[in-house]
DNA sequence: GGTCGCTCTGTAAACGATTACAAGAACGAT
DNA sequence: ATCGTTCTTGTAATCGTTTACAGAGCGACC
C-alpha cells in the first residue's frame, strides 16, 4: 500500500536497481532494458524519493527566495522574475517569509544550512554583523538582493536610491513643486537610510530644504496612513506646508493618499505624490501613482542569475551589482 | 571545509555518533555527555543534515501552500493565515505558485509525493479528474481550498460563494440599486462558475434581472480593465445599463474601476461597485471597495488545521468545512 | 582460436541522520 | 559477594537513492 521504492519497482521490473536508477535517469541502456523499467515504473505509479535522492546527490533542485512582507507587491514583481529565472534553470522555488525581525533572518539562514535548498536570495530589512556572518558560515550560496557592505564579500544586487530619489526630487521640481516632504520607512532598515540619505542629497543639489520628515513605523499600508496623519498633523485647518510628497515605497504612498483624500487635499493639484517601487499597486491605486522603478524585477532577474552562477562556480569573486531607477511618471504628479 | 557531519561531531566530543543524535533530540543522558556534545556543536558549526534526518523519520516538517497567482491580494491573507497556524505546530512553510494551468497543478501534486513536504495546501482555480486522481493517489496528505466534489472524498474548505453574492445584491439594492451588472473571471474556473450561479440565484430571489455581465479572461487588475471597457462598451456616449456592478473579485473590481472613472462615471454616485475577497486591496483602493468577505484568512486557518489533522491522523474520514460569508461595507457603495 | 576491448548489467558502498539492540557501569538488595 | 535492575553508551542496521567497480557477454582483430 504504501509507497513503492526503486527496489520494488526493480524486483517487478525483473532487474537490478541500479539499472532502474540509470534508465530513470537517462544514462545508457538497451532499448529493452529501458522499456521494462518504464512500464514498471508506469505501473507501480513509482516516483523517486527527493529526499534520498538529493541526500545522495548533495543537491535539491530547490531555491529559496526570502521576503519580509508577502503583503508588499514589490517583492511580487520580484517573486515573478526569479521564479522566472530559477525555474527555467530546472529549479523549483520556494518562497519564505522572514517576518520583520533580523533574529528571523538570522535563523533561516543558518537553518538553511545545506538540505532545505541548493541557494538563498535574501532581501532582508535590516542587515547587521551577525547576518553577514550567518551568511558567510552558510554553506550554501546565498545572495542578498539589498545594500550590504563590499568587505563582507557576499554576492549583492541592489537599488540605487539616492539616484531615485534624485529622479523623484527633480520631477517635482520640473512640475513647479518646491516644498517637498518625505514620508520614509523605518530608518534603522537599509532602504530607510538609503532614502533618507538620497532625499538630503537630492535636495541639496536642487538647494531646497526640507519642509517636512516623518518616519513610518514599518513599509505597510497602515504606517503609511499613519505616517501620514502625522505629516498633516500640523496643518490641520490650514494648508500644508508642502506641494509634494515623496514616500518611501508604493504602500506608505497609498497610505498616504487616503489621508490626503480626507484632509480634503486634492492629488496631484494640492499636493503631488511620488512612490517607489513602481509595484502593480502604482497603477492600480487612484489616482495612478507616479513611482520610482527601483528596477525590482531586474534586481530579481540578476540576483537569481547571480545564485545560478555561484552554485555553477563556488569560487568566483563576489559580485556586486547596481540596476539603475527610472521614473515612471502617472496621474499622482 | 565542509559541513560538519554528525560523525564528526562525534570524534570532536569523543562519544559515538548515537550519543549526539540522543543529545541533540532531547533524550535522556548525563549532565556531562550533553555538555560534551553541545560544546562540539558549537565549536564546529553543526547543523543537522534536514535531508538525511527526514529520509529517516519520514517526515520533513515543511508543508506546501500552492496557489495561483501570487499578485492576488487574497492569497496574500489566506498565505498569512495558513503561516500562522502551521509555524505553531512547528513546520516551516513553503509556498509555491502554480500558474494558471491546470496541468501546473497535476504536476506540483504527482511531483510531490514524499519527499518535498509532509503535506500540501492547494487552492486550484480549475478542478477536473485528473487532478482529483492526482490529489487522492498523492501519498502525502493534501487539502482544497477550494470546491470539490464530495465523492472525490478529499478534505476541502470552501467559501460560499452563492451566499455572499446573496448578501452583494442584497446590500445594493438596500441601497436603491435595481440594475445590477455582473463582471465575472472565466466561467471555467471553480470560484467563476460558482459566482455565476450565486449571481443568478441572488437576482432572481429578489426578482432582478441581469442588464449585462461580462467574463473577464483572468481574475487580474488587467483583465478587470478590459472586462470594464467590455462592459462599457455599448455605452460609450450615454449613461450605462446598469448602477451597480459586483465583481467577481477585488482585482477585477479595481480595474473596472478605473475605467469607470476613465468613462466620468462616479463611484458610488452614478456606478456602486462591490468586490470580493474583502483582500488588502479593498481598503488601500480609492475610493475604499465594499467587498464580500469570502473569509480568506479563516479559509486558510482552517485548511491548515485540516491538514495538520490529516497529518495526525491519516484514516479520519475526509471534513468539508464551508466557511461563512459577510460584507465590509466601504465607500464604493 | 585467443585476447583485447567495448558495452551492458549487477553488487555493494556510500550519503547523514535515527534508533533497535546489546553491552557495560552503577547500585541496591539479598 | 552475587545477582538483578536500571541507566547510560556504543555498534550497527536502516531509510531510498546514486554510482564506483567488477563481472559477463560478445564481436573483432591478429
Amino acid at each position: 500500500m504504501s509507497r513503492p521504492t526503486i527496489a520494488g519497482v526493480a524486483r517487478a521490473a525483473g532487474v537490478s536497481v541500479a539499472s532502474v536508477s540509470r534508465v530513470l535517469n537517462g544514462l545508457p541502456a538497451t532499448e529493452e532494458m529501458a522499456e521494462r523499467v518504464r512500464r514498471a515504473v508506469d505501473e507501480l505509479g513509482y516516483v523517486p524519493d527527493s529526499r534520498a535522492r538529493s541526500l545522495k546527490v548533495g543537491r535539491t533542485f530547490q531555491l529559496t527566495l526570502a521576503v519580509a512582507d508577502v503583503g508588499n507587491p514589490v517583492y511580487v514583481t520580484m517573486m515573478r522574475a526569479v521564479e522566472e529565472v530559477v525555474s527555467a534553470a530546472g529549479y523549483r522555488l520556494v518562497v519564505t517569509t522572514t517576518g520583520p525581525e533580523i533574529v528571523d533572518e538570522v535563523a533561516l539562514v543558518r537553518g538553511m544550512a545545506r538540505g532545505y535548498a541548493d541557494g538563498l536570495v535574501i532581501s532582508p530589512l535590516r542587515v547587521d554583523d551577525d547576518l553577514i556572518k550567518s551568511i558567510q558560515e552558510c554553506d550554501v550560496p546565498v545572495v542578498v538582493a539589498g545594500n550590504v557592505p563590499a568587505k563582507a564579500g557576499v554576492d549583492t544586487v541592489r537599488a540605487n536610491s539616492p539616484k531615485g530619489m534624485a529622479l523623484a526630487v527633480e520631477h517635482l521640481v520640473s512640475r513647479g513643486r518646491r516644498r517637498i516632504a518625505f514620508l520614509n520607512g523605518p530608518a534603522d532598515t537599509v532602504p530607510g537610510e538609503a532614502r533618507a540619505k538620497g532625499f538630503a542629497d537630492a535636495l541639496r543639489t536642487h538647494k531646497l530644504r526640507a519642509v517636512a520628515q516623518v518616519e513610518a513605523v514599518d513599509f505597510t499600508f497602515a504606517a503609511g496612513r499613519e505616517g501620514g496623519r502625522e505629516l498633516l498633523g500640523g496643518a490641520r485647518d490650514h494648508r500644508p506646508a508642502f506641494d509634494a510628497v515623496i514616500a518611501a515605497n508604493d504602500l506608505l504612498a497609498v497610505g498616504l493618499m487616503h489621508e490626503l483624500v480626507a484632509a480634503d487635499l486634492a492629488v496631484p493639484d494640492d499636493v503631488a505624490l511620488v512612490g517607489m517601487d513602481d509595484s502593480e499597486l502604482a497603477e492600480q491605486c487612484f489616482p495612478t501613482l507616479t513611482s520610482v522603478n527601483l528596477g525590482s524585477a531586474e534586481r530579481g532577474r540578476r540576483a537569481a542569475e547571480l545564485l545560478l552562477a555561484r552554485i555553477e562556480d563556488g569560487e568566483r569573486s563576489p559580485r556586486r551589482i547596481v540596476v539603475h531607477p527610472s521614473l515612471s511618471v502617472r496621474r499622482s504628479t
